[in-house]
DNA sequence: CGATCCCGCCAAAAA
DNA sequence: TTTTTGGCGGGATCG
């Protein structure tokens, strides 16, 4: 509820420096590392526990490990500085570590000294921001020293790893690349998505996905990807073009889903995921946590605190020559290392965005929203991110102030809809700031502000989102490309093809997508005109929605039966990204393939709200 | 009571 | 097969 903690997030000045780092407080900056922890490339020596701990049991509590928690705590102390949570929670702390300690003996922590996001911070204090060494890092290693069991090491590693942060070399073993490959690896991701807007490819992704996502369109995702790691990879993206960077959960969560995602459960487990990469972004510095204000009240979103601006990231290093170090299992290589450029904050002014900012600007106007019935923010739609401009950013004292553009910083909504069962086709325009901080949401409850003025623009981009079937978003199907022309406003002049729906358009029964069917594939990508600008502006969002339904939300989604989400709908359709065995539908034999399924069921039948 | 999200079961993938 | 990875969702906590 309280924003609080974002607030005073922001306060602490955090800093950071191109290569996204956001550092702690002067205190711990990455001292942390130093301070108390071991360098660099620690062994297990240190913490030398058991040797054959190989798995990390788990303990309830910490008794096994040397330095569960209480240990912890200067470390703790550390973090706390450099992350608004753990500041929070400071407090907390306090007083639970006695009663922890005191009474039971060895009560558990409360959640939240166990919680994923502190967990991640006491992670990152092993390790420097920018190793000058390889570092290389043992799963087990970790998560004996931090007292978890190796699961949650996973959680931490894999969206680490969605940004550069940490390779996998081998088995149990990863490299440690801190922030240094961050700002290129952001830029990437920027890039990415930028293009994916444009083009339909599926996609090459900086490697990552590539591995990923391409394989898994292609090849139908076979094996379970490591959804965790795409969806982070993706939820990144989302900050990284959008405008405001600043995106709802709700919203996030739609984007993400897959395909048959309609379900209700479904929902809630990439709600569950996005929370679980959220804390890790979080205690990255990378986001903060904010609510903004929704039809239906607040909604948790989250504001990207990184960089968004990456002077050519590409050209500093290639990510993929970079990329793999790996090679040497052996356990070094020391090579590639190093590359200060990435300390370097880039100038955030150069680096600015080159692209187009001008034509971007907003000046177009809603005016297309206006046609557009459902107000975003009541239905289904999502902002997508409402921050305004920027002028401020934050009140934060960035000491590198965010590169935006102050001409464009405009907010951008999305519009999303939630289950739609149809294909439908979301429009989303730029707007005027005025408009901008309309309705819903805008304002978060801690920044917002508005920003400068913005000048310009004249058109907004417009984009358009793609809803395949009954899917939400999902995962990547929608696209938005942008055309610069928006002027106009209503109807765009997209290069690419679309279709614009005004409001039910779609019939029910009809049609299935197949007019976009070929956008499908497309990522999402929200973002940019033209080349990849920054849209500048806002957008408003303009969207269809499926007949009948839903007034919004993904409870309503599954609506009459109850039934499993895994067992129904196989929507063949193809590729998501993110399937993962469950998500296939037919690749997994629906039925109860987990005992859990039973139990899950009953969780829907419990859930299900309207259900009854 | 809804929002969060920890925990750990268990299956897929890798060794 | 065994071990490593990591989806997934029950259900405990928190606010």
């Amino acid at each position: 509820m309280f924003c609080v903690s974002l607030k005073d997030l922001s306060s602490p000045g955090r800093t950071m420096d191109l290569s996204g780092d956001v550092h702690r407080s002067a205190s711990d900056q990455k001292e942390n590392i130093c301070t108390g922890r071991p360098a660099p490339t620690r062994t297990p020596a240190e913490l030398q526990s058991p040797a054959d701990m190989r798995t990390p049991v788990k303990h309830a509590g910490d008794s096994p490990q040397p330095e569960p928690w209480t240990p912890t705590a200067n470390l703790k102390m550390l973090i706390s500085a450099a992350s608004p949570d753990i500041r929070r929670m400071r407090k907390c702390d306090a007083v639970e570590e006695e009663e922890e300690e005191g009474e039971d003996g060895e009560a558990k922590p409360s959640r939240k000294q166990r919680s994923l996001g502190l967990l991640c911070q006491r992670f990152l204090a092993l390790y420097p921001d920018h190793p000058q060494d390889n570092v290389t890092i043992s799963l087990d290693e970790v998560a004996s020293s931090l007292g978890v069991e190796r699961r949650r090491i996973y959680d931490i590693i894999n969206v680490l790893e969605s940004l550069s942060m940490v390779d996998r070399v081998a088995k149990n073993c990863y490299t440690w690349w801190g922030r240094r490959r961050l700002g290129a690896r952001l830029g990437e991701l920027q890039r990415h998505a930028h293009q994916q807007g444009s083009a339909p490819a599926p996609a090459a992704t900086p490697r990552d996905e590539e591995a990923a996502d391409g394989d898994a369109v292609s090849v139908t995702a076979n094996r379970k990807d490591k959804s965790l790691r795409i969806m982070s990879q993706r939820f990144v993206s989302l900050f990284l073009v959008s405008e405001s960077q600043c995106v709802t959960l709700e919203t996030a969560a739609q984007l993400l889903i897959d395909h048959n995602a309609t379900s209700h459960s479904k929902y809630k487990t990439k709600v569950r995921r996005l929370y679980d990469i959220a804390n890790v972004l979080t205690s990255l510095a990378l986001i903060k946590k904010l609510h903004v204000r929704g039809d239906r009240g607040r909604k948790p979103a989250f504001q990207w605190l990184g960089p968004i601006c990456f002077s050519s990231p590409p050209a500093v290093t290639p990510p993929e020559g970079v990329s793999q170090p790996i090679a040497a299992p052996s356990g070094r290589e020391a090579k590639l290392t190093r590359h200060a450029s990435f300390n370097v904050p880039p100038s955030r002014s150069s680096a600015h965005r080159l692209v187009n900012s001008a034509p971007c600007s907003p000046t177009s106007r809603p005016a297309a929203v206006s046609q557009q019935p459902l107000d975003c923010s009541r239905h289904a739609l999502l902002d997508l991110s409402y921050r305004e401009g920027v002028s401020t950013p934050l009140q934060a004292p960035y000491s590198q102030p965010r590169p935006h553009p102050e001409e464009d910083s405009a907010p951008q909504r999305v519009a999303y809809l939630p289950s739609l069962s149809q294909p439908s086709v979301v429009l989303l325009y730029g707007g005027q700031r005025s408009p901008k901080r309309k309705r819903d949401g805008e304002e978060e409850d801690e920044n917002r502000h508005v920003g400068g003025s913005d000048p310009s623009g004249p058109a907004q981009p417009y984009h358009y989102l793609y809803v395949p079937h009954n899917a939400g978003l999902n995962s990547i199907n929608f696209l938005l490309s942008a055309s610069q022309s928006a002027a106009g406003l209503s109807l765009p002049t997209l290069a690419l093809p679309y279709v614009l729906l005004p409001s039910y358009p779609v019939a029910p029964g009809d049609a299935h997508p197949s007019p976009l069917g070929f956008l499908s594939q497309a990522n999402f990508l929200m973002g940019g005109a033209g080349p990849y600008g920054h849209p500048g502006a806002e957008l408003g969002v303009t969207l269809a929605p499926p007949p009948q339904s839903k007034r919004d939300d993904v409870t309503k989604q599954q609506p009459l039966t109850p039934r499993t989400p895994k067992e129904t709908t196989p929507t063949p359709s193809g590729g998501t990204f993110f399937q993962t065995p469950g998500t296939l539908g037919s690749v997994v034999p629906a039925i109860g393939r987990r005992k859990r399924g039973s139990a899950q069921r009953r969780l829907d039948v419990g859930h299900t709200p309207q259900a009854s």
